[in-house]
DNA sequence: GCGTCCAGGTCTACC
DNA sequence: GGTAGACCTGGACGC
């Protein structure tokens, strides 16, 4: 089954699938050759659909059911909002442009139609997977997510491991997290998140359409054990807030390599810096540390 | 092949 | 508020 969705005036689907790592992570599969990206979604009904999305024309983006099955009139039109969710097509950056036209060093960003962050089906899936690149290896993080979809996640109809459910993270125990999907000392982070979203005391799934200040959001995703400044300021970039920079040991290296200056200096001169955008410093910070994955490829 | 060192964020305890 | 040490893993390095 084949059909086509609507996405906004200079959207880039490529420059989406290649805004940072995740397209790199399972569920999500990454198709370089067709510029596409394969994803199961989880629809309310339960059923996993493996999807698979790439550029059409006319700001139009084609969806293929991977399965050869098909869907209901209305679970298609869940499959559209999910996706759109998921590739941020659903997300006014009119004001970020303007703002970036206004300096010549951002120009480059709506010429390229960069900006919108790829993320997870869930917000639940964004924090675990943002856990699970704390203080580790790129290949580590990988290793991990893939662990957690390949032993506990649902099979969609072409057999593809989905991301697991937070129940049945939650079910599991603490030596399997820390020793079979191999999180180590972040297993009891995951457990205690999992097991705390299905008591209801956390809602992730709130966080996303919530009209909390950003800083109180921010808190609350601080809340969570093994959220740091680094893992809450990136999470808080997937539900559409920019106010903070989620600055890492790469994205340091990496503004004092472009800004022509010594390293060694502190993390609030880099946010000294960012403070000129005022709400989207955060995704300017991300776009200026990547602006080279834009113009020379993206790696890995 | 084995042992050692280091990098990578966050937490906790302490000053 | 700032700092030190622990947490865990994998890669680099020396032997």
């Amino acid at each position: 089954m084949k059909f086509s969705i609507q996405a906004p005036e200079h959207f880039d689907l490529w420059s989406t699938l290649t805004s940072h790592g995740w397209s790199m992570l399972p569920p999500f599969t990454l198709d370089r050759e067709h510029r596409s990206l394969g994803i199961p979604l989880t629809l309310s009904s339960g059923r996993s659909v493996p999807v698979n999305v790439s550029s059409s024309s006319n700001h139009h983006l084609g969806v293929r059911l991977d399965s050869g099955a098909t869907l209901s009139a209305r679970e298609k039109a869940e499959v559209s909002a999910l996706l759109k969710s998921v590739l941020r097509a659903d997300e006014d950056l009119g004001e970020f442009y303007l703002e970036a036209r206004r300096h010549p060093r951002y120009r480059w960003i709506p010429k390229r139609g960069a900006g919108r962050l790829l993320r997870s089906q869930s917000a639940f899936e964004d924090t675990v997977k943002m856990i699970c690149t704390t203080n580790c290896s790129w290949a580590l993080t990988t290793a991990m997510v893939r662990n957690l979809c390949d032993r506990l996640g649902e099979r969609s109809e072409n057999g593809v491991a989905a991301f697991p459910a937070p129940e049945a993270i939650a079910d599991s125990s603490e030596k399997f997290l820390r020793k079979e999907i191999r999180a180590g000392y972040r297993a009891p982070y995951l457990l205690e998140f999992a097991r705390a979203s299905v008591r209801g005391t956390i809602e992730p799934e709130q966080w996303r359409t919530s009209n909390m200040p950003t800083e109180e959001l921010f808190a609350e995703v601080r809340s969570v054990k093994g959220v740091g400044p680094y893992a809450a300021g990136n999470i808080l970039k997937l539900l559409g807030r920019y106010d903070y920079l989620g600055i890492d040991s790469w994205c340091r290296k990496k503004f004092f390599e472009i800004h022509n200056e010594i390293r060694g200096k502190k993390d609030r001169h880099i946010e000294k810096y960012y403070e000129q955008f005022g709400r989207w410093r955060g995704l300017f910070f991300w776009l200026d540390v990547t602006k080279e994955w834009h113009a020379d490829g993206f790696p890995g």
